[in-house]
DNA sequence: TTACAAAACACAATATATTGTATATAATTT
DNA sequence: AAATTATATACAATATATTGTGTTTTGTAA
């Protein structure tokens, strides 16, 4: 496992819990050279799902993608990692269960978005507005109004 | 590991190989119940720290980067590799330890210079003239005078 | 349709991870 | 601000994973 920090390809487990309900495995590991520590996340992983894009090209699903997506959307908003983690598990566990080998990447996108769209506003604001392109205009503005209706009313 | 055919929590690693230029781990698990196989990918899981670009660019944080750079600066100097492998470690600690997921790639270039500082002056006047890019002549100026009063007093 | 690459499979010798129990601290929620 | 939850930490006894070598299968590219 190679350390984020500085490249090492050996490190050594120093904790090891079952996550999500046992669904994933957190570890925490130090890396022999410089002995930084860092968090890891084990997960099934089946490969068969292929993510067909706007143009018609097609590329293994990744929950990476998804995941720095999320994190991305998330930047500066109170939102801990394992939540990103236990919604990006629940992602990649409704695209699978979807059972279909071939997925077009606006259905990944919808599915990311309705996710996001529990966790945080402005996560969701932010993620939708890097999907949607601002494309979809009309879509997005009623979707931002809804939330602020909601914030206001509820 | 809790099977995803049969929901068993127990599962034994059948095998386990490096995967993605052993950024992650890829294990092959059986179920101890059912005896099916699935695949787990075991990836780092910790807030992405980003570098903004004076553009405006966003780009994951690489020590890589940071470690070629004072590479490059101390070429032909006395500097063996592992120190500045320690001056590089320090730096991302230095990073990483302001907690921030969005850092200016100035205050980078500012903790990089402050830490090649005190190991060696040529590389650190190197790093300064193609970090600053003489766009800041006079605090580079006072800079190099600084050093050069430094040697003749000191 | 062949050729290449990636993933699955097997096995054996060695090295490392797991899990209960427990404390401290940071982050969220009320 | 207090209460709750999540994460990080430690340690020790036990159980399991890792990795080289090599073969086979499957999917993708030539």
């Amino acid at each position: 496992m190679k350390c984020k920090y500085c490249g090492c390809l050996e490190s050594k487990v120093v904790d090891s819990r079952m996550a999500d309900g046992s669904t994933s495995i957190r570890r925490r590991r130090e890396c022999v050279r410089c002995g930084k520590r860092f968090t890891t996340l084990e997960i099934i992983s089946e490969p068969a799902v292929y993510v067909i894009k706007k143009g018609g090209g097609r590329q293994e699903f990744d929950v990476q993608k998804i995941r720095s997506g999320i994190v991305k959307a998330c930047e500066k908003r109170p939102i801990s990692i394992s939540k990103i983690d236990n919604l990006m598990i629940g992602i990649e566990n409704k695209i699978r269960s979807l059972g279909q080998s071939e997925i077009p990447s606006e259905k990944i996108g919808d599915i990311v978005m309705d996710a996001i769209k529990d966790l945080d506003d402005v996560a969701y604001v932010r993620y939708a507005s890097v999907y949607k392109e601002f494309k979809d205009i009309d879509t997005f503005m009623k979707e931002i109004s809804e939330i602020l209706n909601k914030k206001k009313n509820g």
